[in-house]
DNA sequence: GTAACTATACAGAACATTCTGTATAGCTAT
DNA sequence: ATAGCTATACAGAATGTTCTGTATAGTTAC
């Protein structure tokens, strides 16, 4: 809490550049000191033990992530739909934080898929208590969109040149708009 | 090609078992001849390396893909939209063939994301040739959408209920056949 | 038709490497 | 003197790969 030691940060940052290159298949503790640059002793030193190291990832991660999202939330329309936005800009961000995420979620799924569980509630608690009503289902639908693009960049099958791609993001930040407005419904008046 | 031999087939499907259960990581030679009841004389036979299993994972489960997605296209509107939609039915289809074909793909990514490559230019292919007009954003949007929800799904990060999902994918479906007649333009004189 | 041979499809064990986890001794700045 | 880290070493297990053996079906020769 009070000094941040150094070492731990470029621990995890290597590890990050090893998952995004060349797979969480490579991610292991020799490949992690040789790439960043500490010892094997100091690796141990801050993750005991490989699922610390992924926990510490995943943890790290995700505050950067949230932090990010809320951050990036635009506050001139109403909550929910600002919520998206922030969404979709923490999804379809050119820098790397997001990316981050996703892929140390991508080497604990695939290493241990049990390590997900907490962002596995985090998001049923989210989606539980929608009522999915046809602007909920249509405000969804940018949201998966935004998040099928993050998904083919992280495995690099993303093939849109980018004026197209900046063109793509501000069209679904558009329809957002739209249809965030188009019921105003019951939200506006409970907060 | 006359006789396919039936332990390839159980070796397949084992492995693609393995990683969708267990992930990535978990597939190995020991346990894939644990599940699928095959020694490891034998899969060593069919898969002289790893790297065969993988690349061989990929080229059944594209096949596969590539046969069920046509299959999906209903031939009632015109052929760009039709197609679309034979994507979205593919991607959000709760039959498992999909999920093989992804599963297959994290697994090559994770382990060795150059086994992706034929994936890659495939993909670059078909997104080249696009002009990229406002409709085909909105399009692509929708295709977005439906692997989004696929990836979602993949990583049992899906937190929709049955219903909504339902009429999730009915309004994608919705969707793009409004906007798919939005333009005809010039999609319908040239084949 | 049967003996010799080839090719295919697997079994089963062995091998060498890699990886995780752990340990220990020392350095350095505060 | 303690936290943070370097440096090195090693045990135990897991893993990819290789090797040898076995069973069967098909082909050819005689």
């Amino acid at each position: 809490m009070g000094r941040p030691p150094l070492a731990k940060d470029k621990i995890l940052a290597a590890a990050r550049q090893i998952v995004e290159q060349h797979g969480a298949g490579c991610l292991t503790f020799d490949e992690l000191a040789r790439v960043s640059g500490i010892t094997r002793g100091g690796i141990t030193y801050h993750f005991p033990t490989k699922e610390d190291l992924l926990r510490g990832l995943l943890e790290s991660d995700f505050a950067q992530w949230e932090e990010s999202e809320t951050a990036l939330t635009p506050p001139d329309c109403d909550p929910e739909t600002a919520r998206l936005l922030g969404f979709i800009r923490a999804y379809t961000s050119q820098d790397e934080s997001h990316r981050r995420f996703l892929s140390g979620m991508l080497s604990a799924a695939t290493l241990d898929p049990s390590l997900m569980d907490p962002c596995r509630q985090e998001l049923q608690e989210r989606l539980g208590r929608k009522q999915w009503t046809e602007r909920d289902l249509r405000m969804h639908i940018l949201h998966l969109a935004a998040e099928g693009l993050m998904w083919q960049e992280l495995f690099q099958m993303f093939a849109l040149p980018a004026p197209a791609r900046a063109r793509l993001i501000t069209l679904i930040e558009r329809l957002a708009r739209e249809w965030g407005e188009e019921q105003p419904g019951r939200l506006a008046k409970e907060a």
